[in-house]
DNA sequence: TCGAAACTTCGAAGTTGCAAGTATAACAGT
DNA sequence: ACTGTTATACTTGCAACTTCGAAGTTTCGA
């Protein structure tokens, strides 16, 4: 499968309109449920490098410490360290403490965290597509 | 379709995997571009608000006006502002204004930026069968 | 003069970045 | 034996940047 088959497979299986008439067949109760997890996955994913952070581990395959998060990608300690706990919280990522000398942390994604990844391969994708700059066809007047 | 069938669709066709050897099956400079690209991306959408409001052009099907996007989401005008107009400058939004009284702007979604829209149809089948929370899981030691 | 839309502007509050420091225990040198 | 170094996974303190909240600006027709 290519890029461009890939590209049309996502889009005519995922469609907004598909995600919109699926919510509506929901209760109100759910569907306020469904809006306000989106909100708070916002929240979360809007902050300095949520997205690197989970993206790195979409890709990555394997649990990864805190020092190599901190290598891969600009982000200081303090930042990191704060995300990496918001992650927890939220249960998209697990820790794992390991009592050694120096001592070893490993962050693994939970199903949840996992169940989102596709979302960053499908950014690849549309990124090999893509680019963002200061292009043509900004702005208009009537 | 039901959520179920349209997750495992998703899932299926593209895959963390199937992202990663299409962008190894780049040249090097164009992986490079990609990277840049999708941190790009990310610095953007990494923004207060920035996704909700990409949401909500998703959803919403038509152009949007400054005040009905203040309206619908919790932001104010002045981050609202800068908002949009990144996006412009990015080449994911068009503003139209027209030059009436009371003025009147409108922001449109372009093709690139549609091109994103299957992620947010994604995140919201998503948000069905998810929640976020300070559940259970986070923590172990061994 | 008022109203309506799409913004600015200003100062306060919140978030992130940068640099330095902490705890732990093994290990190397003198 | 004692001192100093190394390594990891963080904190801490402060400066710089971003966002919020409220108020002000512009335009022009009613």
């Amino acid at each position: 499968m290519d890029r461009a088959a890939m590209l049309e497979a996502f889009n005519s299986i995922v469609t907004v309109h598909d995600a919109r008439s699926l919510r509506e067949s929901l209760s109100s109760r759910e569907q306020e449920q469904v809006e306000t997890t989106v909100t708070e996955l916002f929240d979360l994913l809007g902050k300095a490098h949520a997205m690197e952070i989970l993206s790195l581990f979409a890709f990555a395959d394997k649990p990864l410490r805190f020092s190599e998060i901190e290598s891969a990608l600009e982000i200081v300690a303090n930042t990191l360290s704060v995300r990496l706990q918001e992650f927890v919280a939220a249960g998209l990522l697990s820790r794992t403490k390991y009592d050694e000398v120096p001592p070893r942390v490993e962050y693994r994604p939970t199903p949840k965290a996992e169940a989102l990844f596709p979302v960053f391969g499908y950014v690849h994708i549309w990124a090999i597509e893509h680019e963002l700059d200061a292009s043509k066809d900004g702005e208009n007047t009537h």
